[in-house]
DNA sequence: GTCTATACCGTGATAGAC
DNA sequence: GTCTATCACGGTATAGAC
């Protein structure tokens, strides 16, 4: 056995991982599916990650800080490229999601399972709040406060209410359902982040732009 | 055992499965708590309704007829309401979103049970494209009839990105995941529905009239 | 150190007795 | 309508192979 192929298995298991927590949620998925889906036996995720909850946490976490990175560096580029006014809404928006099409021009099937599990975690009721606090509260303070900047007038919760908006909308795009291909008979794929984000981006800068202009109290 | 006693028993049943699938997901939740939840016996869920898989989807369904005709007619009313041009993009998305508030007024926890398990359908790979579907293909479809014919100039794909923006801010809402509280450090609460459509609709109104002004091919 | 085989024991859904 | 029994499957610990 080499060391190739020691780390072989233990990122298959993080790959099918991902995978089938992505698709069914962490109930939905046992440590045999997941053992079988990567090809190896059934104690080699315990003796990895240990428990299951451990494993799925290793999951999260694994493309948390590169994701982050690639966010935020993003978001300094336009903030570089800015007067001292700093970056417009749509710039700080589009550097919000613009990153995450990495999923889709790497042909990486595994960053779209990926940003399923964010989707997944973040819309939970059970998971949510925690487990998105604690890995990405840091990076999207920094763009609340950019669009802070970028909308002067805002009232304080409504830039609140406003990202909430987008997150959902950001939230159901990851999760691809498939829904608005039926709904709309296949003329939008759930697939294409791209083409989501064209629309989603002036959508939402629309919003904040309608929402924080002179509504301060 | 009387008539009411069964009925109660069998209510019971689907009260305390609608919670804890909302709150845990259908994987997530037993029927041993459902029945310890409702104090009956862990067989009488297989009576009442057959597999957990039936119960699941008796739970989705139960109030489904009531919601649905329930934004259909604040639909109705907004057309009756409107001149012939029919009811701007604000009302529409108004008639839409308005009614769920039912589960604030209504201090009704099933209700908000209820919409967070719309929330956890409507996010999930595995369920939501068909479930959905199924469910409130009909209602929906009305509706972006409606939004369509408040922005004539419409690109045929825009009208259902936008609604699928405004659709994930909503499910985001119905989930209930408390992100927000935390995010915004208790200035904005997960619970109040009503300050969330208040921000929700004219955000979401001026997301459709941004992209589906003038872009029509 | 990496991995497999296996066994443990609790819990799951559900059928059938009552 | 209710209770019990069944039996497959769940996570996980351990022993030892490589």
């Amino acid at each position: 056995m080499t060391k190739a192929d020691t780390i072989s298995k233990r990122n298959r298991i993080l790959n099918i991982a991902e995978e089938l927590f992505a698709q069914r949620g962490y109930d939905g998925v046992t440590l045999r599916q997941i053992a079988s889906g990567a090809n190896v036996d059934v104690a080699l995720a315990s003796y990895h990650f240990g428990k299951k909850l451990d494993l799925f946490n290793a999951v999260f976490e694994r493309r948390a800080e590169l994701l982050n990175a690639s966010r935020l560096s993003a978001l300094r580029l336009a903030q570089d490229n800015a007067n001292k006014k700093g970056p417009s809404v749509e710039q700080v928006i589009e550097a919000f999601l613009r990153p995450l099409e990495i999923a889709q021009e790497s042909g990486d099937e595994g960053w779209k399972n990926y940003l399923a599990l964010i989707a997944y975690v973040n819309n939970s009721p059970h998971w949510g709040a925690l487990m998105m606090s604690k890995i990405f509260d840091e990076l999207v303070n920094e763009f609340i406060a950019a669009l802070r900047k970028a909308l002067p007038n805002a009232k304080h919760e409504d830039i609140y209410w406003c990202y909430h908006n987008l997150s959902g909308a950001l939230t159901l795009t990851l999760a691809q359902t498939g829904r608005i291909d039926k709904l709309s008979k296949g003329a939008c794929r759930s697939s294409d982040f791209r083409a989501a984000y064209d629309v989603m981006i002036p959508f939402a800068a629309a919003g904040f732009r309608k929402v924080c202009k002179a509504r301060k109290d």
